[in-house]
DNA sequence: GACGTGCAGATTGTCGACAATGAGACAGAA
DNA sequence: TTCTGTCTCATTGTCGACAATCTGCACGTC
């Protein structure tokens, strides 16, 4: 599930109440609806019905959907309106280029000053990831393996890396989405996860490292169509009523 | 000078007409403005002054405005409108931690497939920033160091990355408007710099890395109050009119 | 039959106005 | 004096409406 970022960015002095402004919670709503293919890869989103949808009038929703335009998950042709990202092509190996960036050097921050705690919770999120791939629930399983990402990232404890990582598992998703006409994920975990537990336990940054590149090499080969693994693809439903009204008075 | 961006994400088929929409130029005026010091940090930006100045409306001022929030140039309160954000603290460290991500990636794709002409631009801006570095404009100096970086990560060839250092260069650039009362830079060009390209040259990719971090880690300890190198402040003026008007049918 | 042209419909881009919220000033009580 | 409550004003948040633009279809011409 996409993060609904800014968790806590900076701590203030006391206390600080973080209430969510309506953009903020439009932003994460249509979040939502791509990720969870709701909002059709390449569709042009219908100002008028969504914001309808949502209860709120355009201008609110145009702001929002200009937050997802500066992530790169919307795209923006002046008078023809926006519509969700399409990836594909070289643009995949780009996602997978920056995702190296940002989870090498997570990976490198752990080594070097991970605790106890955070290889516990990267852990977990690694047997949620065998979990979920013991059944066919091909949804379960992408969610499960983006979640393992975000965590390890998260252990870095930097708050862009973070926030850089939510967007770029939004990209991965719509790669997903992207490619061929259904969305398919590995039915088996891939050996490098357990390569990378191993040399984040040993303190080992370079074979870490190495396991993420293999890793992510594995995946655009899939995903560019070089793929020779067993896969299982999910058919997305596509609702007519994709959002729930959202309530400004009731934020959290 | 910050980059206008998007530049060419994404190749077309034939031929895209890269027209920039109005909410584009608008966005670009406030980088602009935030990156000269015009809007200075921490100020909250008056919606109806600023569109005045733009010759806009405020719809499309504040669709501009969601686009830098989402890039943590701008944050907004409840309430209370968006103003400039102020990165201090251990948001430096972070700002130099994804700096790290970005760079350090970067730099391993050079020594990897790097070819003449992407070193040759690298050491053409080093001379930028030697040359500036002799005289006594801070702001010269400090243009020609970030533009140093901007081009490094140029070289890597991607678009996500080039995108997402565009965006750090802001916030570096906050962050030095943040700290005290003064813009300060480093008078003299750190050794690291020459190390890094002997490193690129060499296609030592840990060896450049390391530079990087000894880079940052020197600049991070200037910006937290521990400096001890010899600096030149930059007084920033503070011009009434501050945006020039934009012109939506003679886009590039 | 293929191609270019013009019209109609729908959607987007922009604007001005109203409602809602917050900040600061001011007066009164402890 | 200092704190508290209230009032006023400025600014923001939201909305509905108008103008501009694009898409698709029908028509006419070569």
């Amino acid at each position: 599930m996409p993060r609904d970022l800014p968790r806590s960015v900076g701590r203030a002095a006391v206390l600080r109440v973080p209430r969510l402004s309506t953009v903020d919670l439009i932003a994460i709503e249509l979040r939502k609806a791509i990720f969870s293919g709701a909002l059709s890869v390449g569709a042009s989103l219908g100002e008028v019905e969504i914001s309808a949808q949502l209860g709120v009038s355009r201008s609110p929703l145009r702001e929002a959907a200009q937050r997802l335009v500066q992530e790169g998950i919307l795209v923006a042709v002046p008078g023809r309106g926006m519509s969700v990202a399409v990836i594909e092509g070289e643009q995949i190996d780009d996602v997978y280029e920056m995702r190296l960036a940002v989870e090498a050097q997570a990976v490198r921050r752990i080594t070097r000053a991970g605790s106890t705690e955070t290889l516990e919770a990267i852990t977990r999120a690694f047997d949620e990831l065998v979990t979920a791939s013991e059944g066919d629930d091909a949804r379960a399983i992408g969610d499960a393996d983006l979640e393992f990402h975000q965590v390890l990232v998260d252990a870095a404890g930097s708050d862009r890396m973070t926030r850089a990582m939510a967007t770029l598992i939004m990209q991965t998703r719509i790669v997903s989405f992207s490619v061929a006409e259904g969305y398919s994920v590995r039915r088996s975990v891939s050996p490098t996860y357990r390569t990378l537990l191993d040399a984040l336990a040993a303190a080992d940054a370079g074979a870490a490292v190495d396991a993420l590149e293999q890793q992510f090499a594995d995946a655009v080969s899939r995903l560019r169509g070089d793929a020779d693994v067993d896969t299982v693809e999910v058919d997305l439903e596509d609702e007519v009523q994709v959002f729930q009204p959202i309530d400004p008075t009731s934020v959290g």
